[in-house]
DNA sequence: CTAAATTAGTTCGCGTTAGAACCAATTGGA
DNA sequence: TCCAATTGGTTCTAACGCGAACTAATTTAG
């Protein structure tokens, strides 16, 4: 508790490197015609054969009173569809329509690529720090989380 | 371009972290009563003279159409206000009130220290680490952003 | 000096966000 | 068995978020 100054630019840094990161991927979601939010959701059901709402909000990290909006506005382009549970009425599956399948086939490798672009030429041994500096920041900020 | 699934796990484990302190901090926020944002803003502004919108905006990352939303509501709790500038007829210098002060003075201790717990015992090196890796991160995510 | 370009803020549309209240289906325990 | 607790989704409210269109003030160029 004594050097309270250490932590302020750590996160300070996590913060900027995030957002920096948001503004660049988002930026490319949307001018493929999606928000951020919806191409999660597409990416996650992609190859798959569905899930439940609360699982794929999991998957998404979005809440289900968010879910709800969200995957009403796909349903409403013909890219997901809500399928009855066969052994539990509370469910539904969501799963991606044959439109939502080609749509996946087309924005989820280009984005891949649009991201992947800020990496050429970065080494595996950079990529190990990186992940290893995050994952233990991530457990020290989560551990507290009580 | 040949090792797509390298930076995969960068990015994820970048948005897993960034998640985790943004869940931590955000809910003790809100049980101060503020929002995100308005924190960020009250925070900004505190022992300063106080700044223009675009300023203010720009410290915050929170864009101009959003800012006046914002600056709106903590105006009508009294916690901040606009004043005229002096030179420039466009532009409007927003800061804290007494009341806003005041509020300053008590939440923003306690949301650093709220925070800081989480890194009670960690090292300074470890921080030196975080911060480098995060640096290096962000200017790899910032250089394609032509 | 004046018209065009720039800059500062506001407004608007559409979508996302969290959290709480709500309803329906299912499960568990007495 | 049957009622209470749990679980899955929807709805609601208040607030953000971005980008684009807009107004007003100030610069700049000719």
């Amino acid at each position: 508790m004594s050097q309270q100054a250490q932590f302020l630019p750590t996160v300070q840094a996590l913060v900027k490197c995030y957002q920096a990161f948001e503004a660049y991927s988002a930026t490319h979601i949307r001018a493929l015609g999606l928000t951020p939010p919806q191409f999660d959701i597409i990416a996650t059901l992609g190859n798959t054969l569905g899930m439940t709402a609360t699982e794929l909000g999991e998957k998404t990290l979005i809440t289900k009173g968010t879910l709800t909006g969200v995957v009403d506005r796909l349903a409403s382009r013909g890219w997901v569809e809500r399928v009855a549970h066969d052994r539990d009425g509370r469910c539904q599956i969501i799963r991606l329509t044959r439109a939502g399948e080609a749509l996946f086939a087309k924005v989820f490798p280009a984005h891949l690529a649009h991201v992947g672009a800020c990496f050429a030429g970065v080494s595996a041994a950079e990529h190990t720090r990186w992940q290893a500096a995050l994952r233990s920041l991530e457990h020290v900020l989560r551990k507290e989380s009580t």
